[in-house]
DNA sequence: GAGCGCTTCCCGTTGAACGGGAAGCGCCGT
DNA sequence: ACGGCGCTTCCCGTTCAACGGGAAGCGCTC
C-alpha cells in the first residue's frame, strides 16, 4: 500500500481486522481491533470507518464495533456450506430426536476441521465445539474422518507436523492415527472415546457427494458410558439421506 | 485508488464483487465477476486472485470461482446474527414439527427483511424466501412486523417511497398499511393472505429482546384456506421462548 | 481456421491509502 | 479539581500498491 512499509494487500488487511472477531469478541472499540490486528490506531480508524460505510462493519449505540449483517448475508447467500447445510439440516434433526445428543457437520478446510452446523438438544451435555468453529483435524471424530477420506498429501502433512492434544486422551502418534485412518475407510464409522473431553465420547461417519467424494462428517457427541450403536446406525441413515439430497434441486 | 478514475475505495470493490454471487450464481468466472461488478477485465482478474489468495473466495476444478468457506467462517465467528439463530433455533423446530409448514425467522437490515434462518416441512407448499435472501418490508408478514415496530423515522420513508407489488396481492397503498402496522402493534400478530404468493397467508409475530425492543420476526408460510389459529398459538409461545433464550448464556 | 471469450503477463502512471502527530473528549482514581 | 489514560477525530505530506490499457496465449465452438 502506498507509504505502508508492510507490503500487504487492502485485502489482507480486511481479513486481519474480521478475524479479530470471534464468539467470545463479538464487538470491539476500534483500537481494540487495530492493537490485536497489528495496525496502527489511525490506520484502524479509518479501515473501520470505510468497513461500517459498506456494510461489513456495525456500530452499537456506544459507538462500538461488531460484525455486520451485511457481511453475514453476502457470506451466505450463494455458498457452498448453506447448501449443504440445507441439505442435512433435516437429517440432523432427524438424528438428534433419537439420539438426543449434540449433533454436528464438519468440513475440511485448510487443514482443519470447520465445523458447519451443530444442533444441541437441552438435555445433552457440554461441548466445545462451535459453529464456525474449528478443531485440529487428528483431535476430533469428525476430523478424523474427513483426514481418513482427504488426499494422501494432507494426511502426511497433517501426521508429520507436531500433533497436539486437546484432552489428556487425544491420540497425538502417527502410527496409531495411521492405523485409526485406516479402520475408518474400512468401517466406514469411528468411534472416539476422550478425544475432546475425556467424559465424552465422538462418533462420527462420512458424508459422501452422490456415491464418490467425502465432502462432510457427521457427528454425535455421546456421554462416555453411552452404547455408540444406535448412534452409528443413525448417522449412517443420515448420511446416506444428506448424500442424495445434495446435489438434488433444493426447495 | 491509484490510477483509477473511479474514487472508489478496495472495500467497496471487494463488496461489489461479493454482491455477484447469489443463490442462483454461486460459481463464476473471474471475467464474469469483472463484467456485473462493473470492473476492468485485468482488476477483475487480480482482485479475485487476491480475494482467493486470502480465502475469501475459492476456485474450482475447472478454474472458476465461489464463496470461500473462510468468508462464511468469519462472517459468523462473532456474528450475532448466529446467535440469535441458536436461541431461535430449538422453538422454531418445535414450531415446524406442529405447524408443519415453512418457519422463518426475519430481522430488520438496511429498510428491507433479512431472512436469518428457515426450516422447511418436506411436505409444505413453495416459499420463495430463502436464507440470506431479502424482500421488501411491506411485501411479507414478517416485514410487516419488523415495520410496525421500527422507528417512525422508518415508517415514513418505507411508506414515503414507491411500493412495489410482490404478488397480485400485496398491499401498497400507504394508508392502508399503516392501519395494518396499527393492528400489528394492537394484536402482536399479523395475518398477511397473499402478500408474498397468492396461494398462501403468512403469520408473523414479533420476537422481543427480554420484554423490550423488536429484535426479530417469526412466520410461517401457511396454504391459504388453512385455519391460522393454531399457528398463531405456536408463534406467540415460541417468539415468548425465544425472548427469554436470547441474553441467557447460550451453550 | 477464424472468431470468441477467458486468462495471464507486462508496465508506465498516479492518486488512494498510509501513518505520524496533535488535539479533543470522556472517564476514571486521587 | 486535576492529571492521566484510552478512545477517537482531524490534518497533511509522502509514497508505493493498485490501477488498467494493451497484447499475447489458450482452449473452445461454429
Amino acid at each position: 500500500m502506498a507509504n505502508s512499509p508492510s507490503g500487504e494487500t487492502v485485502t489482507e488487511r480486511i481479513v486481519r481486522v474480521l478475524e479479530t472477531f470471534d464468539t467470545d469478541r463479538t464487538v470491539q472499540t476500534a483500537s481494540g481491533i487495530g492493537r490485536r490486528a497489528g495496525l496502527p490506531s489511525s490506520t484502524a480508524h479509518r479501515m473501520v470507518a470505510d468497513l461500517v460505510e459498506c456494510g461489513l462493519l456495525e456500530r452499537d449505540e456506544e459507538h462500538r464495533v461488531r460484525l455486520g449483517m451485511r457481511l453475514w448475508e453476502l457470506a451466505l447467500r450463494g455458498s457452498h456450506a448453506l447448501r449443504l447445510r440445507q441439505a442435512a439440516l433435516p437429517f440432523m434433526e432427524r438424528v438428534q430426536a433419537r439420539v438426543r445428543e449434540h449433533t454436528q457437520l464438519a468440513v475440511l478446510e485448510n487443514d482443519e476441521t470447520l465445523f458447519v452446523e451443530r444442533l444441541s438438544h437441552p438435555q445433552a451435555g457440554a461441548n466445545i465445539t462451535r459453529i464456525a468453529g474449528r478443531l485440529p483435524l487428528h483431535a476430533s471424530s469428525s476430523g478424523l474422518v474427513l483426514l481418513a477420506h482427504g488426499p494422501r498429501e494432507l494426511q502426511d502433512r497433517v501426521l508429520g507436523a507436531p500433533l497436539e492434544a486437546v484432552s489428556p486422551e487425544t491420540v497425538t502418534d502417527p502410527a496409531r492415527l495411521r492405523r485409526i485412518l485406516a479402520g475408518i475407510r474400512r468401517d466406514g464409522v469411528v468411534v472416539a472415546p476422550g478425544t475432546v473431553e475425556t467424559v465424552s465420547t465422538g462418533v462420527a461417519v462420512p458424508v459422501r457427494e452422490g456415491r464418490g467424494r467425502v465432502i462432510a462428517a457427521l457427528s454425535v457427541v455421546l456421554p462416555r458410558e453411552a452404547p455408540t450403536r444406535p448412534a452409528v446406525d443413525e448417522l449412517r441413515a443420515a448420511a446416506a439421506g444428506i448424500s442424495a439430497a445434495v446435489g438434488a434441486h433444493l426447495p
